[in-house]
DNA sequence: CTAAACTCTGACGTTGGTGTGAGAGTCAAG
DNA sequence: CTTGACTCTCACACCAACGTCAGAGTTTAG
């Protein structure tokens, strides 16, 4: 299917598929005229790459590690070792929890400021 | 004082001084020779926005609303309305709260990848 | 007077996932 | 053949709070 009908099935805009490919997320084949043409499996491989962004991933780390989840396309193919994307996931996943520190330290501290109102609060 | 020991003073580099100034956080005289030329109460005010700015508050915000925690820069000034600012604060809040939602959200997510392995998790 | 230290105003770079055209080529239908 | 829908490749815009040069003027200590 061409770059306009993906983007219809996965809801993700042609633009983002485009980039997505430029990340080397997404390796489409080419017609002679230059259009890119996806297979079948690319709308659950575009819904993976949501999934894993919405988990706060970004493209680079996605890149890395999207192959630990490649069935090859069809059979169950027993996982590659892959040790390493859990390496990287639980480190992407400690950043964002550091990330919930630092903002529910600063919910906290808006909400003080809030309480007391215009007091002078610059302990830091 | 100029701008090099006032970001002593604050531990605030230079050119996030300028950067303040540039937002309308800062107003500083000038000096003939266009030297920025700052008062000793803006170390204070600098720390204030460095505490507001901590908050998670950007500096659209921040100058929003500073003029509620200026005291007139002497006495003990009853706090002008500024309901307005109570109430932008707590919007503020709440935005942050739902961010935190959201990342929550997120590192369960990755969580359970993480924990299935590569499983097709694709549920959204 | 000179050199070091400081300050000034631009102005581009950073980070990341797109939005939004510009200008041009491609393809299917009438 | 022509129109319209679709696609292509650049490439700038965006958001935020600065970092970091460049080139030039100012002030201060010796």
């Amino acid at each position: 299917m061409k770059i306009g009908e993906l983007s219809r099935r996965t809801g993700v805009s042609v633009r983002a598929l485009r980039y997505y490919e430029e990340q080397g997320l997404l390796a489409p084949r080419r017609t002679p005229s230059g259009y890119r043409e996806f297979g079948g499996g690319d709308v659950a491989l575009v819904e993976r790459i949501q999934t894993l962004l919405s988990a706060g991933l970004n493209t680079e780390l996605i890149a890395g590690v999207l192959h630990c989840f490649d069935d090859g396309g069809a059979g169950p193919t027993p996982i590659p070792t892959c040790a390493e994307m859990i390496e990287e996931l639980e480190a992407a996943r400690e950043r964002m929890l550091r990330r919930i520190d630092d903002l529910t330290t600063s919910t906290a501290l808006l909400g003080a400021i809030i309480e007391t109102g215009p007091s002078p609060a610059v302990s830091a």
